[in-house]
Order: C-alpha cells, then sequence, then structure tokens
DNA sequence: TAGTCTGGGCTTTTT
DNA sequence: GCCCAGACTA
C-alpha cells in the first residue's frame, strides 16, 4: 500500500523523515491525527521498525483507540507487520502499566490502586484532621492542587519550599498524604508519572532496559505535556533518540494542570538536530471560520503565526448574536439546532454547544429539557463519579487490594448494616494501636482468632462487623476462579443494593440503571483480571465518555473540545468574565491561555459557527450587566453577520424571540390583555385585568379575581381565556 | 445511629 | 443560587 497516497506535501515530508528528532507544528484540522498514524505504519512497512518497540503517547483513551484502529487499517494490506503490536496509549496508562511491572523497584505492590480527585480529597481531609490544621483556613482542594503540581514539577518532598506559612501547610500535609498512599497501597495520577519518572531515573538497568524496549517514541498534542511527562520523555529518549512529536503551541490549554507549551521550544533546544515541520493546511474549516480563528489568535504575542489555510472557499459568515440572559441564551441555542435540524442543514448530531465552565451546561440542558430534546454531554457529573459506581468500585478495590482504607470507609456503611461513627473510630484506633491495616482488624474478628478483639465492640456492632468480613473474604476466594460480572452481581446481591440505591423514585431508577451499566463495561472485561479492569475504569477520562451512538446536539467544555470537529458549533458566554474568566484578567499568561481557549472551539467548526452573549448574565450572586467578551473585538466584522458588537436597548425594548426560520428577526411583543378585560383562569376562576406590561420575553398580567384576589401571571403559562374587553 | 437541618462557603478547566 | 460539611434532633 502506498502510504503517501492523500498526504499533502509537509505530511510526506513528515511521515517519511528519517529516524531522529522531528518536531511537527501541526495546525487545528492539519491532518495531524493521519500524520501520526501514517507515520507509525511508515516505520514499520518501510523502516523496518519492530511493532512492539514503538510506543505513541496521547492525551485520552479515545484518541489512542482511534489511533490505533487507523494504523491498523494501515497495516492490513502489509504481511511483514505481524509482530506485536505498537504501545498505544495516555502517559498515565503506560505508566500504570510500567508501575504494575516493576511494582518490586517501588513501595507498592503491584495490586496498587489509582485514586480519583474524591478519593484524593478524603486523604488529605483525614491528614488536614490529624495535623489538627482548621479545615476552613486551609481548604482541601487548595492543598491538593498545590501537592498535583508539586508532583508535576517533580518536586520532592524535602525540597518542598518552607518558606511561607502557607507553604509550610501544604508540605504538612503533603507528607501526610504520602504516607497514607502508600498505606492503602495507593497512588493518585500524578505519582503514576513522578514513580516512573524516579524509577528510570534512579535505576541505570532498568533505565537502558526500557530504552532498549522503547526506541521508537511519538507524542501526541505535545503542548500540552508537563514538567513530569517532558522529563519523563527524555529520560526514555535518551541520547540519540528517535522522538517523533506533534503539536500547537496556540491550542496549549492545560496550564493549570502543569502543562507548559514551552516545552516545544525545550525540545528544539534539547535537540537541536531536530527537524521541524509545519502543516498550515486545513482540511477542517471554511476559510472564513481559520480567518476569525486567526484573527482572535495573532493577538498572543511571542508565538510562531502559522498561515492557516483551505481550499474549501470562504463558506458563510460566522454569527454573533446577543441574547437578554442565559436562559434565553440557552433557548436561542436550541432552537438553531432545531431550526437546523428541521430545515436540513444539519443532522442533530452534527451539532456542539460549547461552553468555558461546566455550571454554564445548566441553563442548555434545561432548555433541551424544555424543549423536549435529547442532548449528550461530556464530562460534568462523570459516570465514574458517580455515587453508586464508586460504591461498587469501592467493593471491588477492597477485594482486590485488602488495605485500600479510603474504598473501606465507603462500603463499610454503605448500604447501612449498624456500623457507625463510633464503631468506625474503635476500629482505626485499634487498627493503629496493631500497626496493621483495618482489614486484619476485621479479618482475624470474623475468623475469631483473636479475643482480645472482643471486647472493643459491643456486641451488635460486632455482629455487624463479622457479618462484613466474612462476606467480604467469600469474596476474595471468588475472585480467584469465578468471573468479574458473577462478583459484581454477588456483591450486589449480598449487600442488597438494589434496594438501597432504587427507592423507586426516578433518580433511584437511574442509578440502578448506572449499576447495570457498569455491569455491561464489566462483562467486556470479562477475560481480563480485576486489576485491568479497576486500572482502565481508573483513567477513563470524560473525553473517552462521548458515545457516537445517539444522534443529539453535544454539549460540551472548550476544553473538552479538543481534538474534536463537528459541522456547527455554538459557543456560548462569549462575556468578559466567563470568556476570558474573570480569574484570568490579571494574569498576562492566563489571559493568552484564554484566548487559545476560543481559538480552540473556533477551530472545531467545519461549517457553521455561531458565538453567543448575553446582556445581563448571572455569574455568582445576582445577575448583572455584562460586557461582550473583549475577545469579540479583534474580529474583523466583515467574517460576522448578526448583531452588532454594541448591545441593544434591552432595558427599554422587550422583545420576543420568534420561532421562525430567520433566527435573526425579532418581532416586538404586543400585549394581549389590557386592563379592564374581563378573564378567565383555569384555576382562579373569573377576574378583571388590572394592569399588564412586557417583561423582556413575556406579558406580566395583573388580575383581580374575584374567589382569591390579585394574582401576578405570565401571560404565556397563565393561558388566560379573555371573556369580553 | 440515621436522617434532617442549616449555615457557610464557594463558584475553571481534569488525566 | 447551589452544595457540602458538620451540628442537631428523633
Amino acid at each position: 500500500m502506498d502510504l503517501s497516497a492523500n498526504l499533502n506535501s509537509s505530511q510526506i515530508e513528515a511521515v517519511t523523515a528519517p529516524l531522529g528528532s522531528v518536531l511537527v507544528l501541526a495546525g487545528p484540522g492539519s491532518g495531524k491525527t493521519r500524520v501520526l498514524t501514517h507515520r507509525v505504519a511508515q516505520l514499520i512497512t518501510a523502516m523496518g521498525v519492530v511493532p512492539r518497540s514503538i510506543v505513541a503517547v496521547t492525551f485520552t483513551n479515545k484518541a489512542a483507540k482511534e489511533m490505533s484502529k487507523r494504523v491498523q487499517e494501515l497495516l492490513t494490506h502489509d504481511t511483514n507487520a505481524g509482530d506485536g503490536l505498537p504501545n498505544l496509549g495516555t502517559f498515565h496508562a503506560l505508566c500504570a502499566r510500567i508501575i504494575r511491572q516493576e511494582a518490586d523497584h517501588l513501595p507498592l505492590t503491584r495490586d496498587y490502586v489509582i485514586y480519583d480527585d474524591a478519593d484524593q480529597q478524603s486523604l488529605v481531609r483525614e491528614a488536614i484532621k490529624d495535623l489538627r490544621l482548621d479545615p476552613k483556613q486551609t481548604r482541601p482542594g487548595r492543598i491538593l492542587n498545590a501537592i498535583s503540581k508539586a508532583k508535576n514539577e517533580l518536586i520532592e518532598l524535602e525540597d518542598y519550599p518552607t518558606d511561607t506559612y502557607a507553604n509550610e501547610v501544604v508540605r504538612l500535609v503533603y507528607e501526610r498524604y504520602q504516607q497514607a498512599l502508600l498505606a492503602n497501597n495507593a497512588l493518585d495520577f500524578d505519582d503514576l508519572l513522578f514513580w516512573v519518572y524516579r524509577l528510570l531515573r534512579d535505576h541505570d538497568d532498568l533505565q537502558s532496559a526500557y530504552r532498549r524496549r522503547f526506541q521508537h517514541l511519538l507524542v501526541d498534542e505535545f503542548q500540552d505535556t508537563n514538567t513530569a511527562q517532558y522529563s519523563l520523555l527524555r529520560l526514555l529518549a535518551g541520547e540519540n533518540p528517535d522522538l517523533f512529536v506533534v503539536g500547537d503551541p496556540d491550542q496549549s490549554i492545560y496550564r493549570w494542570r502543569g502543562a507548559d507549551y514551552r516545552n516545544v521550544h525545550r525540545f528544539q533546544e534539547d535537540y537541536p538536530q531536530a527537524r521541524t515541520i509545519l502543516l498550515e493546511q486545513n482540511y477542517r474549516s471554511t476559510q472564513t471560520i481559520l480567518d476569525v480563528a486567526t484573527a482572535v489568535i495573532d493577538r498572543n504575542p511571542g508565538r510562531q503565526r502559522k498561515l492557516l489555510f483551505t481550499d474549501r472557499g470562504s463558506g458563510i459568515p460566522v454569527v454573533l448574536h446577543e441574547s437578554y440572559n442565559e436562559n434565553d441564551e440557552a433557548d436561542f441555542a436550541v432552537e438553531l439546532i432545531s431550526t437546523l435540524t428541521f430545515a436540513g442543514e444539519a443532522d442533530p448530531g452534527d451539532c456542539a454547544v460549547m461552553y468555558r465552565t461546566n455550571a454554564q451546561s445548566r441553563a442548555l440542558e434545561e432548555a433541551f429539557l424544555r424543549a423536549g430534546l435529547p442532548y449528550r454531554i461530556v464530562g460534568a457529573q462523570r459516570f465514574y463519579g458517580r455515587r453508586e459506581i464508586k460504591d461498587l468500585i469501592a467493593y471491588l478495590r477492597l477485594i482486590h487490594n485488602p488495605v485500600d482504607r479510603v474504598s473501606l470507609l465507603r462500603a463499610l456503611n454503605t448500604p447501612p448494616r449498624g456500623i457507625g461513627a463510633k464503631t468506625i473510630e474503635l476500629l482505626l484506633e485499634s487498627s493503629q494501636k496493631r500497626d496493621v491495616a483495618p482489614a486484619e482488624i476485621l479479618f482475624a474478628l470474623a475468623r475469631d482468632k483473636d479475643p482480645a478483639l472482643m471486647d472493643i465492640f459491643n456486641p451488635r456492632a460486632r455482629r455487624a462487623l463479622v457479618s462484613f468480613a466474612d462476606s467480604w473474604l467469600r469474596w476474595i476466594e471468588m475472585k480467584e476462579n469465578s468471573g468479574l460480572v458473577a462478583l459484581i452481581d454477588l456483591i450486589l446481591e449480598e449487600t442488597n443494593y438494589r434496594a438501597y440505591i432504587d427507592d423507586g423514585t426516578e433518580e433511584g431508577e437511574s442509578r440502578w440503571e448506572n449499576i447495570q451499566e457498569l455491569r455491561r463495561v464489566a462483562y467486556e472485561f470479562e477475560d481480563i483480571d480485576l486489576a485491568s479492569f479497576l486500572e482502565s475504569i481508573a483513567l477513563i477520562s470524560d473525553q473517552d465518555t462521548l458515545s457516537e451512538e445517539q444522534n443529539a446536539p453535544t454539549l460540551l467544555t472548550l476544553h473538552a473540545a479538543k481534538g474534536l470537529e463537528f459541522p456547527v458549533v455554538i459557543i456560548i458566554g462569549l462575556n468578559d468574565g466567563v470568556l476570558p474568566h474573570q480569574r484570568s484578567f490579571d494574569d498576562p499568561e492566563a489571559m493568552a491561555e484564554e484566548r487559545r481557549l476560543l481559538y480552540v472551539g473556533v477551530t472545531r467548526t467545519k461549517d457553521r459557527l455561531y458565538l453567543l452573549r448575553t446582556f445581563r448574565r448571572r455569574i455568582a450572586g445576582p445577575s448583572t450587566l455584562s460586557e461582550p467578551s473583549r475577545f469579540l473585538h479583534n474580529i474583523p466584522p466583515k467574517l460576522l453577520d448578526g448583531d452588532l458588537l454594541g448591545s441593544q436597548n434591552w432595558e427599554q425594548t422587550s422583545y420576543k424571540q420568534k420561532t421562525t426560520w430567520d433566527l435573526s428577526s425579532k418581532i416586538p411583543l404586543e400585549p394581549q390583555y389590557e386592563p379592564g378585560m374581563r378573564v378567565r383562569h383555569k384555576v382562579f376562576g373569573e377576574g378583571i385585568v388590572l394592569s399588564t406590561k412586557i417583561d423582556h420575553d413575556d406579558e406580566e398580567v395583573s388580575v383581580e379575581f374575584e374567589e382569591i384576589g390579585t394574582k401576578h401571571l405570565d401571560a404565556s403559562m397563565a393561558q388566560l381565556e379573555v371573556l369580553d374587553g
């Protein structure tokens, strides 16, 4: 198969570059994934590289899967490619695997578990309590952020600064927290990278072994690597690497997570012989959209300019629209989508609504609900963050790794089985006294081996604990020779979990459905061990959870939109304070990133882009007037259609958005009622209209009812019947 | 021991 | 305006 078919000259240059260090600066929609997959195929088919010696790192599991699929498609025609498969996955997944393999060299066992944010929070909270710090002064979230930042920058505990009181507090918690993790045989996300880094740094033999094993490295989304990832990469690459990195500094949007687009410059310094290739031709968007994107991003200082071009033609103008407030904005977005789909201009699944903060999705969801239209949402309440899912996973983790205290504390009394705070306190106390994991105490109780334990708990508590430990021990035994699904079913049955979670309400039902969904996922893992199952679900990202099945609009944050594309994109909340977010106002670097965020959103668009803003907005507290995003002022008016940038005179004139094909037309709302009219209401009976006034999108009518006195009603809701005027 | 209440805090993005 | 943690009560 001719690998260079359908590639442009820059892409071919990248794909066929000789082994060595290569930096591909890829504009949005420039065929980056295509270059990566072709490069992998090229290595295997044309350069005689053994697939197993290739490592390609992506940002999400979804991207890894996509790559794997496309590489395999490229290779099916090749008969020599039978020698294993290239290693494709996220940094975190790759590290998780290495740690499992090399656990002997680390203060962990290979059965370690990965703690998510909520698990980390509870450890930090515990640490704060133990250290007798004031939890109000030392917010767990903030401390966790600081610890995470330190780990991402490879700062060891001993090197953590103590120059300020705040730092000292972080350091104290960091120490406790780290001890707690190891005592639980657990790691957090950042540890995955940090431990592998230390492993390779401190063990020459392992370092050279892995260098030999992973000779060909490829990195996607290179601009979003952090210090830990970059350093790890350098350790793996060695002196004379075959290191192929692809990225776009203009799409770097994870600074707050330690990502540093300057790694791109660092790469050029560290590998001066590296070949740099620019991909500028865009295969996704119309020229108008590219021009809007360029107008926005060109204001960022100190960047290498890229000339984005397409041969798709200019397309249709970008539409700007101002709504009164966020509810109207959401209604407008929904209406827009239904209009486009009804007119056959787009499928519902072609449309995406993007926003800066998750909180903005609420108004949208409500609008979709009101309209009775389905939607898909990325992130927000993550599937794996849901209570019922975390409950079940806690049980599975306990079976896999009995010393996991966080999971134990969760599972012990969920569903409630009479093990209260007092009992738990006694249990933890005795485990501390004997310097064993709480699990050991429970097991000893259940096996009735230690008479000294009998006196600790009152009979009722003891019975509850023993019964819990009995089941637990049986599950552990069972895990050896029965499948995952059978194990899950047994847990659900023995804990009577359904009765606990499904209380007959809609919410309870959906919780039970979520459990069934997890069971389905487990079914796919039936042949694999519990360890891999737990690892995979720990490393699933929000973006991975987006299903393609449903033909419905996608709601997602601008962050989650990276790497995706849609024919129709609606970006909401183009107000100063939202995008750019007000927390970025006083930091030029942060403001540059806000700009990149908008750039990422805009460049997801294939055909139609709508930029929505509001006149008023409620961010925290009451609704206030809100300025248009300053970024909008950078877009040349000739690219735009719709309202000019100045606000409409919302406070004086009221508008009713009309459900018509022409969304730019707004018909002023006329009052339907007038004072003196006799009207009938379904519930309140008959009455006389006292007064009526237009509130921005509805008519507010005051009626004096015969039976119950004066009521103020929204005309659209009240459905008043006019008897005579 | 479990459920309810309330007051205070907070509101960016998440592998 | 919402959510959570801890206090309070049944």
